[in-house]
DNA sequence: CAGAATCCTCTGGGATACTG
DNA sequence: CAGTATCCCAGAGGATTCTG
């Protein structure tokens, strides 16, 4: 596999970016809101109706990470009632094309790895 | 973002390709072992030297997950002592070709995660 | 509205010992 | 060698309540 340059990387090492990421994307929401956001910056309330189930404090967890990470901007309007709104960063685009990637892989083979499981089951 | 064609996927569902295929790659393990067995296939012995840390049962529960998916075959040959020899698949190969897209990603922007970061934490 | 605070559960993963 | 069997723990994430 060519396109692989580097070797195995160090789960270990904290500055492995591959490791790095993959923490932040792996987790059951990020890419949620990364594809939400990908279309026009949001609201907090609009983000969470928008993805039904995630809880106001897992919520902010995630957006703070994305917006620590460059990912994201927080942008708060003093007016009554309180205003604020969430939008990808330049970065943060960038990500979602990488994301996207994974997407189009997955539609491509989910079928596959469907049949491969209920093969493996059969057994 | 129109390399996106797809709505907000919905978490909840199982058959969600996307929520599927994160779940499997965002754990600690996988991406390492796929990156290992792209190179050429391993027993179970070298694979845990490789990727030092991890454990007989986590390897076990990864490499079966892989097996299960479709993305790894296990081939048994009734030697003295035992071998087990683990490869990818084809459909192995091209997921780990989208994995290299992520971590393209991550090799090139890594740098400005990082000044992010150090830009958040400094206020 | 946009969270912060609190409490609780669940499970991925670690350590260790054992076996066909 | 290639696992299986146990026990254990931290931390991600869920549910709920409260507030500037």
């Amino acid at each position: 596999m060519s396109a692989l340059s580097t070797a195995v990387p160090d789960p270990y090492a904290a500055d492995c970016p591959t490791r790095s990421v993959l923490d932040r994307i792996g987790d059951r929401w990020t890419v949620l809101v990364l594809l939400l956001l990908s279309r026009r910056s949001h609201r907090f309330t609009e983000v969470s109706r928008a993805i039904a189930g995630i809880s106001p404090k897992v919520l902010t967890q995630t957006l703070r990470a994305l917006e620590r990470d460059g990912l994201v901007t927080r942008e708060v309007f003093a007016e009554v009632p309180p205003r604020v709104e969430y939008a990808l960063t330049d970065l943060g685009h960038t990500l979602v094309e990488a994301v996207a990637a994974l997407a189009a892989w997955s539609r491509e083979h989910f079928d596959e790895v469907l049949d491969a499981r209920a093969a493996y089951d059969a057994r």
